[in-house]
RNA sequence: GGACCAGUGGCCUAGUGGAUAUGGCAAUAGCCUCCUAAGCUAUAGGUCGGGGGUUCAAAUCCCCCCUGGUCCGCCA
């Protein structure tokens, strides 16, 4: 841990590079490295040359011999070359390695774990609606705020996983209302979440096309909010239906929150720090509502309080905000929510901030665009939506077929694996960009997909187990260029790792992973490991390396790394 | 109307100041007597939405425009 080698190799660059530069007496530049486009032109480079020359107004290619002649090389890197103005830098490529190699295998599942942070995050992502159904789109955000709170918490923050469920509101009433009105003391056999999704669809339906429906609806919403006896009785029995399967969709997904904040008990807090603020003169109230004015900083006004009294999104959301600074004391606040409500989140924070939290500053929306169709927006309330469950049964009967194909020990067990895999790893790929869902590419295995880095795993997991004893020393004869091109991405784990908790950017994993796997995949083509005729104690090393790495990273995404698929 | 995000080969996508623009899917041609073919190799496919500008260097930064999405609710 801390130690990194690729990452040390570059200050120590640094800091040569500075010597020769400071004696011309420039210091205040930003020394970058950039891997280079091609091995043969070196393992790391800089533009440096093109920046000084501008100061200095020389040659860039002058800058560059200078330091090239005048620099003294660290240990580990064993020439440098000069190449159309970048100054490329080549390490020597049997220590370095050597050096990754091993330490990647002595650290095992710690290689790439950042240094322990004095900083307390939670991160808040899965917010479904009890009483409506799970679909693709809830998929994605439990996918994407999972990796977030395992790679803030691998980078060395003190993490805490939280749910936030909404068991209050309209949808809650209508389904309800439909519930009682058409399904009266009906309780269904199979899914009862899905259920209820269905019930909701159809209840808004119906209320639209009557008045006489309305009022009934209006009659449930008002025994909700006065928690009349027999409502209740309802609304407890039928959320528990809904949490029971978000719950079994968790476990099947294997994420496990340590928190699970509900609606319901943070909207009377809510209302209570509504009147707080308004009585610190931080809102105002505004035609019997409570708002603050953002209007300053660009916000408009912020609703805290409707002015018949009852509870907003953005009141219980400072109540919540309150209790996970006061309460768990945390440092940082993230939230996974769709980039609809960023304007929202905008204003949440700097109401936060006025407030006085001075943890507002990190506070942060990762924010991601819709699952959409190809016709379109899904819709809880059209009920034209891709459930979890339907998608995960198609899969899943995709996956253990192609399991059948092969001749496999447990295969139910790796149809599994696959199937959770591949919808994860869909869902994350991206760049938070908009997704519009093809059944075509859902149900595909091959290519950019998690079975293809989860099958190079299985690959190098199947030779491992077939090398007899493993020496941990090795001697590096001569190194071919996919051997080294796998050392050299396997190096960069750490710092990939490091750049993601820095940016909130789960999907700088998923691409480093599929990278990894693609290139272990060449090298095993190219380089026999078991019946090698050089370096076969140093491939077994690296294909050991190479599973590490490969584990880790799919640990970071929630992806399971079968031993066999 | 104002604000934000996106636009990269037929389709999807990486890259947000550095070298010849990354991969995948689909297509074509190959590779299993050899550690798992959910794999590999090769071929073909590009006005990086358009136009200006800044820079030694622009897919990346600035300005204008086009297209799509989102927000500007006492919804969540």
């Amino acid at each position: 841990m801390g130690n990194i080698l690729l990452k040390n190799l570059k200050e120590e660059l640094k800091d040569s590079i500075k010597k020769v530069i400071s004696s011309e007496g420039d210091l205040s530049i930003d020394i970058v490295f950039s891997k280079t486009p091609d091995l043969k032109l070196g393992d790391i480079a800089t533009p440096l040359s093109f920046e000084l020359a501008k100061k200095q107004k020389r040659s860039p290619f002058e800058i560059a011999e200078n330091i090239s002649e005048n620099i003294s090389l660290p240990n580990g890197v064993e020439k440098i070359e000069i190449s159309g103005g970048y100054i490329n830098f080549f390490f020597d490529r049997k220590f370095f390695s050597n050096a990754t190699i091993e330490k990647i295998v002595s650290e095992y599942e710690l290689y790439g774990k950042g240094n322990k942070k004095n900083e307390k995050v939670m991160v808040e992502y899965s917010q479904p609606n009890t009483h409506k159904s799970f679909h693709i789109g809830h998929l994605r955000n439990v996918c994407l705020g999972d990796a977030l709170a395992n790679i803030m918490e691998f980078s060395g923050y003190q993490t805490i996983r939280a749910n936030y469920i909404g068991d209050v509101g309209a949808h809650v009433a209508k389904c309800i209302w439909g519930y009682m009105k058409f399904y009266s003391g009906f309780i269904p056999e199979g899914n009862k979440g899905d259920f209820l999704g269905k019930v909701y669809s159809e209840a808004d339906n119906k209320l639209k096309k009557s008045e006489i429906y309305d009022e009934e609806y209006r009659e449930v919403l008002k025994k909700l909010y006065e928690e009349e006896k027999q409502t209740m009785k309802v609304w407890e029995m039928t959320r528990e239906w809904s949490l029971e399967e978000f719950k079994r969709i968790y476990k099947e997904l294997g994420i496990e929150f340590d928190i699970f904040f509900y609606e319901s008990e943070v909207k009377d807090k809510g209302t209570k720090v509504a009147f707080e603020l308004l009585e610190k003169g931080i809102a105002k109230n505004k035609e019997g509502a409570i708002v603050v004015d953002l209007i300053d900083h660009n916000l408009d006004e912020f609703v805290i309080l409707r002015n018949d009294g009852t509870a907003l999104y953005s009141t219980k959301d400072i109540a919540l905000a309150e209790r996970k600074f006061k309460d768990f004391k945390i440092d940082r606040s993230l939230y996974v929510v769709g980039s609809e409500q960023k304007f929202y989140f905008k204003q949440l924070f700097k109401t936060l901030e006025i407030m006085g939290f001075s943890q507002a500053k990190k506070c942060y929306h990762l924010s991601y665009e819709l699952v959409m169709l190809e016709e379109g927006k899904m819709s809880s309330r059209e009920g034209n939506v891709v459930l979890y469950s339907d998608l995960k049964k198609f899969v899943n009967k995709e996956a253990i077929k192609q399991v059948r194909e092969r001749n496999i020990s447990n295969a139910q067990e790796i149809s599994e694996i696959v199937t959770i895999g591949a919808l994860k790893y869909s869902m994350m790929k991206d760049n938070n960009k908009k997704i519009i869902f093809n059944w075509k590419r859902a149900l595909d295995f091959e290519g950019d997909t998690a079975p293809y880095i989860q099958y190079a795993h299985a690959r190098a997991a199947g030779i491992l187990n077939k090398a007899e004893c493993v020496k941990g020393k090795f001697q590096i004869d001569e190194l071919s260029e996919k051997e080294y091109k796998l050392v050299f991405i396997l190096s960069e784990f750490p710092e990939i790792v490091e750049k993601a908790s820095i940016d909130y950017r789960p999907d700088y994993l998923s691409n480093y992973t599929y990278d990894v796997a693609k290139c272990f995949n060449e090298f095993y083509h190219e380089c026999r490991v078991l019946n090698a005729k050089t370096n076969r104690d140093f491939r077994i090393s690296l294909v050991r390396a190479t599973k590490i790495v490969l584990n880790n990273s799919l640990m970071l995404l929630g992806i399971s790394a079968p031993e066999e698929m």
